[in-house]
DNA sequence: TGAAATGTTGGGGCG
DNA sequence: ACGCCCCAACATTTC
């Protein structure tokens, strides 16, 4: 018996979850028969250029540690998993479940087939704390506030991490290279991203880090973009090189940490809401969650979003975030609202194009996590942002930024300029800027709009959709 | 996980 | 000593 079981050949198919430890898919493929480790690039699922470029280094990351038996694949999902069952008596296909909605409707296609033509597909969570259908109110229906959501959820104890477990390989399938996916671009724009590790031994050592020495202050220190006290783990959690067990249960460990343990964890919390907002409202990721915002009088200024998007807006501390994202394919979080902020509130631009800017930018874009980030600074999100709550960049910087440090390391046109006019450059004095090297209008910019007229712009343009 | 406008209080300067 | 004004500091309300 156990010599049949192990002369089965079964697939395990990886997807957003590229690692061998808590991975409960592989653990249970590896227990059936021989594994043919699959990943495929399926083009239907469009990632932008940063999460390809990481993709790219992952996706190495993970064959190295299965000694190059990852079988790479590019096409269509199901027509590939056919054609390798046509070649292969594979008699199981095991994966860890993704809660898209594009992913769902392909997943349940592919289940039913093989399902049905005597292949066992058996699918796993691997990439939530828990599933969605597992928090919902007492009516069945999902939470749209945060704080009750997250109260229930938390009432189970997230499922603890597995080991990596022993694999024994199928015979190698595909010897497509990881190169021919071709998901590094034609100019290495990529180079101040490179300080980014990749892979699952490189999110346990930023786990690591961050225990030891962000988490003591995170409630405060989360705040202030120059000092490392957030995780920075979002990529790794979205490409599954860590989950979110191993996150939780590393983190909960450190009881000594008190209150900015419990603000941490709620942070994975927010992520566990997305997913489920996501997956209970399939558009939102490009409908307004409140339908009372789809006469919001969006306006449509080209310059304002180029601007914006080039960290050209004249406040500083947008624009530093803007070229963090450019730069390093990442923003921190509290710059993330107040660059948000200001494009939806102050510029009047559809969050739409916000989202898809960091789509495109970012090492951690994440459907759901983007999608419920823009909808949240827009106001038409669940449980979002209330319509007059406008970020003053200015104010936000002399805060969050007071030294003028992460500002200075993203702006260096900036980097002379004294603090005292650092967060308004346009009122220092002409020989201040000529000390400093700065010319407003040519190697630094006017700021684009004047920030109380469009903080009034924008009280009266959600005027027209707030609650009466 | 906001900021501005408006209201209140109390100490100090001053006649 | 007293009343008045000013205004900073803080609190509350409003957007």
């Amino acid at each position: 018996m156990v010599l049949s079981l192990k002369n089965k050949t079964v697939i395990f198919w990886f997807r957003q979850d590229l690692r061998l430890s808590d991975n409960p898919g592989l653990v249970e493929a590896s227990k059936s028969g021989r594994v043919l480790p699959v990943f495929i690039y399926d083009p239907r699922f469009q990632i932008g250029a940063a999460s390809k470029w990481w993709l790219h280094h992952s996706l190495n990351r993970l064959n190295e540690s299965l000694n190059g038996n990852l079988n790479i694949y590019y096409g269509d999902s199901l027509q590939v998993l056919k054609k390798i069952s046509k070649e292969y008596p594979v008699s199981e296909i095991y994966w860890n479940r993704l809660y898209e909605p594009l992913r769902i409707e392909q997943d349940t296609i592919i289940k039913s087939h093989f399902n049905s033509h005597g292949t066992k597909s058996i699918s796993f969570n691997g990439s939530l704390l828990w599933e969605p259908w597992e928090t919902l109110k007492k009516d069945q229906t999902p939470y749209k506030v945060f704080t009750p959501f997250y109260k229930n959820a938390a009432l189970k104890s997230p499922r603890f991490p597995v080991e990596a477990p022993d694999l024994n390989f199928a015979q190698k399938n595909s010897f497509m290279a990881v190169d021919e996916l071709k998901l590094l671009p034609e100019i290495p724009w990529y180079k101040g991203m490179e300080s980014w590790g990749i892979g699952e031994k490189a999110a346990h050592e930023v786990l690591k880090v961050f225990l030891d020495e962000g988490m003591a202050d995170y409630k405060q220190g989360r705040n202030y973009p120059a000092q490392k006290k957030v995780s920075r783990l979002s990529p790794y959690l979205h490409f599954g090189e860590i989950s979110p067990n191993q996150v939780w249960h590393a983190a909960s460990f450190r009881k000594d940490l008190g209150e900015n343990l419990d603000t941490f964890l709620t942070e994975l919390g927010w992520r566990e809401f997305a997913h489920s907002l996501l997956y209970y409202f399939p558009k939102f990721d490009r409908e307004n969650f409140q339908e009372k915002f789809n006469d919001f009088p969006w306006g449509d200024n080209a310059q304002y979003l180029s601007a914006w998007q080039n960290g050209k807006t004249g406040y500083p501390i947008v624009d530093a975030g803007m070229r963090e994202l450019w730069s390093t394919g990442y923003m921190h979080n509290r710059v993330r609202m107040i660059v948000g902020s200001f494009l939806v509130k102050n510029l009047l631009i559809h969050w739409h194009h916000g989202k898809d800017w960091f789509w495109d930018c970012l090492v951690d874009a994440d459907l759901a996590n983007n999608s419920a980030g823009w909808q949240w600074i827009a106001g038409c999100g669940a449980d979002a942002a209330p319509y007059f709550r406008i970020f003053n960049p200015i104010l936000q910087g002399e805060k969050f930024d007071p030294d003028g440090e992460y500002i200075r390391k993203f702006l260096p046109e900036l980097s002379k300029l004294p603090l005292k006019y650092l967060f308004t450059p346009w009122e220092a004095p002409d020989y201040i800027l000529k000390s400093a090297d700065i010319k407003l209008g040519q190697n630094y910019p006017l700021p684009i709009v004047d920030f109380n007229a469009s903080r009034k712009q924008a009280l009266s343009a959600y005027a027209s959709v707030k609650i009466i």
